[in-house]
DNA sequence: CTTAGGG
DNA sequence: CCCTAAG
């Protein structure tokens, strides 16, 4: 081990250069424990040779080229590597070119050396961290892309766009206003950047050191739905960050530390096989440190994001550096989170995810379900506590190029939101996504409502109708109207106030309209004078008032009626009185069944059996004429 | 999009 | 009601 210099840095900085242009490149890293004051403070040798262990394992790691600095304010007892050049009494440790597991780039300095970036510095966890969804995956993406030019030589900026994804998203504006680098960016920036627009997550957390605690409590509100008498900016910008990136999980509940030796274990075993990228790696080491050191330190999922942020600046060319970790602050924090992930809005994430997953099974590409569990099984341990967060896994997991996806996570609520409506709901999801926050639940439900276009309908309709089915009813019928109207509308309020259910659940289905009699009667009619299977036509002619009903809900409805019709007719022929044995239930009328009965009889069987109405010509009339008596 | 049919 | 397959 080496204690890095300044000047070690800069060798280490071209060093790290000739890697990116494919030339050898030894990796310098610091092992820093960073206190719970931001101070780093040197590790001891236990953990330096602990560290060295870890290096030499993983000598079949893929490399990394570029691990976040360590730098977190944030984290109480981080262990950190740390650019050489960045403090002078640090440990350092030289692995080979062939280890990687972090690179460090002199550039970095400045950066690093703010703390207020948090975007920049990249935990090592940052496996975990993959917790945005789409916008992480593109970040991921973006980042290796980066990283790829950067190699590549070419020095494009890589500026984050926080507008992009972030628009939605508060935090994310804010972000924006702060950029990450100095040198590099400001907000706004390079083209490539603009094709990640996840950065700007990123990015918005860095921004968020801007803010005063009462805007940052205000977007904690906005964030997580409820309100926060924390006056820590550091803790606020935290939870913040997480609640963005949907990492929370690491923090969640006290029990950091299983979760850590959980994670790790995993990410060991799986992540690094798995993932050539650097993130991977990332991960890998981030891991050995919490092994070595202790859970207590890493924990966020969050870093994935910081790591990409990390990537663009790198890509910008100025960063390069270090790995950072960044802690949770611990008890508050984790009590918040808990509060905060239940509150937290799923939604987003889950279209993402759910966007993300479906473009990669259409690519094909990832599929590699084994692959996948064990990425899942990393991110869950890691997050351990948020059962909720899980969409924020599966998330990050199917971002990344290699496909990993997180099916077991996803497939859960993916395959729910999948079956339902597809795009649509997808879609509305997005949108309710773009809207963020509390707010963007109603937003989403009323998206939602208005998308659905039958509810809008519904809406509407039951206004209309209620006044109609009265009238109806007090024909004598016993109709579930009124109730039907009623339920309507309570069913939007409802909506409305679970934004979170009615989103998923409005994909699902519509809200559940029972049928009344004079729908019923409306029905029998319609067939009577279309014929059955006309339930196109039945609907735009004797359903107009009743946009809920769809042609399909029509037939069902017949279908449900000549069922009806059959069974009460045997019923009663078995003298039992149907209405007593349900009285409760539907009160169809014997005399509307009977005549379901007959059109049933007629229409239908009229093509088939018909030979007998075949004859006859006019098919439709013959429904009068059923009589034909093929009986 | 409309039908049919299964769930 | 939902979902899907067919035309």
């Amino acid at each position: 081990m080496e204690v890095g210099t300044l000047q070690d840095a800069q060798e280490i900085k071209n060093e790290d250069n000739d890697f990116e242009n494919g030339s050898s490149d030894p990796v310098v890293y610091q092992l820093v424990r960073v206190e719970g004051d931001g101070t780093l403070v040197p590790p001891t040798e236990d953990e330096v040779l602990q560290i060295e262990q870890f290096l030499d394992e993983k000598v079949d790691l893929p490399s990394i080229e570029d691990v976040g600095h360590v730098e977190d304010f944030f984290t109480n007892d981080c262990m950190f590597l740390t650019k050489p050049d960045f403090e002078e009494g640090y440990s350092e440790l030289e692995t080979t070119g062939e280890i990687h597991t972090l690179q460090f780039d002199a550039d970095l300095e400045e950066d690093r050396l703010k703390p207020l970036d948090v975007s920049l510095d990249l935990p090592l966890n940052c496996i975990v961290g993959h917790d945005h969804g789409q916008d992480k995956l593109n970040t991921e993406r973006g980042d290796s892309n980066i990283v790829h030019q950067d190699n590549a030589s070419t020095e494009t900026t890589k500026s984050t766009v926080l507008n992009d994804s972030c628009s939605a998203e508060k935090e994310k504006a804010d972000a924006c206003s702060r950029p990450v680098n100095n040198s590099s960016t400001g907000p706004s920036v390079s083209g490539v950047t603009s094709s990640v627009p996840d950065f700007s997550i990123l990015r918005g957390e860095v921004c968020l050191d801007n803010l005063t605690i009462r805007e940052l409590q205000e977007a904690f509100r906005a964030t997580f739905g409820r309100q926060t008498n924390v006056k820590d900016k550091l803790w606020l910008k935290r939870r913040i960050t997480m609640g963005l990136t949907n990492s929370c999980d690491v923090q969640s509940s006290g029990c950091v530390v299983k979760d850590y030796k959980i994670v790790h274990d995993d990410a060991k075993h799986e992540l690094p096989a798995i993932e050539g990228i650097p993130k991977v790696e990332v991960e890998a080491t981030s891991l050995v440190w919490n092994q070595v050191f202790g859970p207590g330190n890493e924990r966020d999922a969050p870093s994935c994001s910081y790591y990409q942020s990390e990537d663009q600046q790198r890509s910008s060319k100025r960063l390069k550096g270090p790995s950072a970790e960044k802690d949770e602050t611990e008890g508050t924090l984790q009590y918040e989170q808990g509060t905060a992930k239940r509150l937290r809005k799923p939604t987003k994430r889950y279209i993402e995810q759910l966007s993300d997953i479906e473009t990669c099974d259409s690519t094909g590409k990832l599929s590699s379900p084994g692959k996948m569990p064990a990425h899942d099984e990393v991110l869950l341990r890691q997050r351990v506590a948020p059962f909720e967060e899980f969409d924020s896994l599966s998330i990050t997991y199917p971002t990344r190029r290699d496909t990993f996806g997180g099916f077991s996570v996803h497939v859960p609520y993916v395959s729910r939101m999948r079956r339902g409506r597809p795009r649509r709901n997808l879609l509305s999801f997005l949108d309710d996504d773009a809207s963020m926050e509390c707010t963007e639940v109603q937003m989403a439900v009323e998206v939602m409502s208005g998308k659905d276009g039958e509810q809008e309908n519904h809406v509407n309709k039951a206004m209309e109708v209620s006044p109609m089915k009265n009238a109806e009813k007090k024909g004598g019928l016993i109709e579930t109207t009124d109730d039907d109207e009623v339920q309507t509308v309570q069913g939007n309020g409802v909506c409305r106030t679970d934004a979170k259910p009615k989103t998923q659940g409005s994909l699902k289905r519509k809200h559940h309209r029972a049928w009344t009699l004079s729908e019923v009667q409306k029905l029998v009619d319609g067939v009577a004078r279309f014929g059955v299977g006309k339930w196109s036509e039945i609907r735009r002619l004797s359903f107009s008032s009743y946009s809920y009903r769809t042609s399909v809900d029509l037939k069902d409805k017949w279908r449900n009626l000549i069922r009806a019709s059959q069974t009460q007719l045997v019923l009663e022929k078995d003298g039992v009185c149907p209405r007593k044995s349900n009285p409760s239930i539907i009160p169809i009328p014997p005399s509307i069944l009977l005549r379901v009965k007959e059109l049933a009889e007629l229409q239908p069987p009229a093509g088939n059996l018909a030979a007998p109405i075949k004859f006859p010509g006019p098919g439709s009339k013959v429904a009068q004429g059923r009589g034909s008596g093929f009986l």
